[in-house]
DNA sequence: CGGGATCCTAGATGATACTG
DNA sequence: CAGTATCATCTAGGATCCCG
């Protein structure tokens, strides 16, 4: 097998370089413990500050408003504000965000095997789940 | 919108319920920083300790070995000894490591999107990258 | 209602050196 | 080569209170 430090690369590994890349853009943008529930949450249609913090279990005010600071910055969230008669802020999934689709249905999916192929034989405890 | 905290639930609510908890799951056995990763570099094939230091741009050994005993424990690598004539050893994806595929896929071609639909308009400096 | 400001801790991660 | 051990750091995240 080939190696990086040697004059002798074989295409799988310039490759493997991109994906790299790729993965971390991914992961800084999605990655992390809130940002893909967050996203799921408002598949389910807008919802405002204390709805989200509601529904997404266990997320503080505080990680709630950076997550949404960020998903906003990074195109993936639009924040809109009403302001009458009283003061609404509802979020909304962008386009972009909306392709997200894809990414959660494949995991999900996934996870659905996963539970099928491994938990069953070997029962990793997912019952303490804190959330 | 209905709320969790009323007797009325829609089932939209219901429904994302169980989403966030598979969304659960499926952070913990292939989120953070490296998980995703690591398997990816696997994708290219079998891989030695110090390969995967070297191709993982930026792992340290400490942490290296955390993810890959976390990912043998939880079914999507196995750890495959060769004794002789020197001590080898080549970590391999599980067959449920290898349905992955279709999330990276999704992943991959979300980014492509992403950067054309939203970095072009507003360049966010990934450049800075350290990995 | 929609957050911001503060304080704080636990766990994740890095750097480095070392061992069988 | 395949890791471990140790130490230091860093920061995401929680708890809590506050404010317009």
């Amino acid at each position: 097998m080939g190696r990086l430090d040697n004059n002798l690369k074989i295409g799988n590994e310039k490759h493997f370089a991109t994906e790299l890349i790729t993965m971390n853009e991914v992961l800084k943008t999605i990655g992390g413990k809130w940002k893909l529930k967050l996203i799921l949450a408002l598949t389910h249609g807008d919802k405002r500050f204390n709805e989200l913090k509601t529904f997404v279990i266990g997320i503080s005010p505080r990680a709630l408003s950076k997550e949404l600071k960020e998903l906003e910055r990074d195109g993936l969230v639009k924040r809109l504000v009403y302001d009458e008669p009283v003061l609404l802020v509802n979020y909304q999934l962008t386009e972009i965000a909306w392709k997200l689709n894809g990414v959660i249905r494949e995991l999900t999916s996934w996870c659905a095997w996963y539970k099928e192929a491994f938990l069953e034989s070997q029962p990793n405890d997912w019952s303490h789940e804190v959330m």
